[in-house]
DNA sequence: GTCAATTCATCAGCATACTGACGATATCGT
DNA sequence: ACGATATCGTCAGTATGCTGATGAATTGAC
């Protein structure tokens, strides 16, 4: 290996591409029975946390992006796992909520995930691992904003839509990236 | 935000997609006007670095798949950034080999790659830095063979191709994960 | 040397992701 | 009340990524 090679094989960017191809493999592999993905299980947790959600909070609070999310609960709905209704006072939205069969599906699917997250930090000691974690959250907190799906927990009232209430006030979504031109 | 949104939130795999998503971002915010993806900028590094290789070795030194790679050096070709023609010795293969507006695009690109590199890791202290990559890579290395597309930096040999000589014996490919019913 | 096994590039099919746009609806200022 | 503005879900277009299959070509066992 070359140190041309190595300039760009340890480049920051592009051992996150790879840990995050590591990290989607163990994930399918372990939960390969259920055949489901690590999106799909964030998005079904989160519709389980907070029942009666419409789609963009579901967005905010597992930093998803928009016009991803509808092929998502999509999916969900085809497989039974969720419902998805039309808003009560907002009729643009759709309330999202577990089924049965979703709530049986994340207690199956438990093992699985819990033995991915393992294998991800395997390789470090234990107290490296918690090292890593905490550079880990410190990273993504302070780059939240960069991502174009950033997270937003404040959107998110405790058991939004238990209630009635689906959706809330939106927050200001604070300045973007101008325009690109492609 | 409840114990429930944290055991999803602060999960390794969770945190390590996020990552990803704003690593590409801040490549793509950065390199705006070159219209270039991370991807993009691995490849054509990679040939450049190791004249006259082939599709699958080149997925082997930057860790993408065989069936995504050639969608990738189709682009860089369109755009006059790579060469790609028919291998001599093995006429099953293409030999890929970067051109000088590659070459100039590799030169112009470069602060903004740096840049990113720079920004993904900001929110660090400076010996945090050193500590997380020196993780990141382990983790990477350890995890490699869990990925679809590991690194084989042994299939390249120095200069591979420079003197005709395209591809190489292929390394044994370890167990693979059994077949998935989807 | 011949034939079985392997490898290369590619493909169809699916899933995640981002950009920019749209119609339908809400909300806010006045 | 009403018009400007913003938001919701969706869509078309593009890019990355994986699974499993294919035809063409090579390699290896014998």
């Amino acid at each position: 290996m070359s140190d041309d090679d190595s300039r760009l094989i340890d480049m920051p960017g592009h051992l996150i591409r790879r840990l995050q191809q590591i990290a989607s493999a163990l994930f399918l592999d372990q939960a390969k029975s259920f055949d489901f993905t690590p999106v799909q299980y964030a998005a079904l947790v989160a519709i389980k946390n907070h029942a009666g959600l419409d789609q963009t909070t579901l967005c905010n609070v597992i930093a998803l992006d928009r016009s991803t999310i509808g092929d998502v609960v999509g999916r969900l709905e085809k497989r039974g796992l969720i419902s998805r209704t039309n808003g009560t006072t907002d009729r643009r939205t759709k309330a999202l909520r577990v089924t049965a069969a979703g709530r049986r599906m994340i207690r199956d699917i438990e093992p699985a995930v819990m033995a991915t997250q393992r294998l991800i930090l395997a390789p470090l000691k234990a107290n490296e691992r918690v090292t890593f974690m905490q550079m880990l959250k410190h990273l993504v907190h302070l780059n939240n904003e960069h991502s174009r799906a950033p997270l937003r927990l404040h959107a998110l009232q405790p058991n939004a839509g238990v209630r009635g209430r689906a959706s809330t006030a939106q927050v200001v979504r604070p300045r973007r990236r101008e325009a690109t031109r492609r």
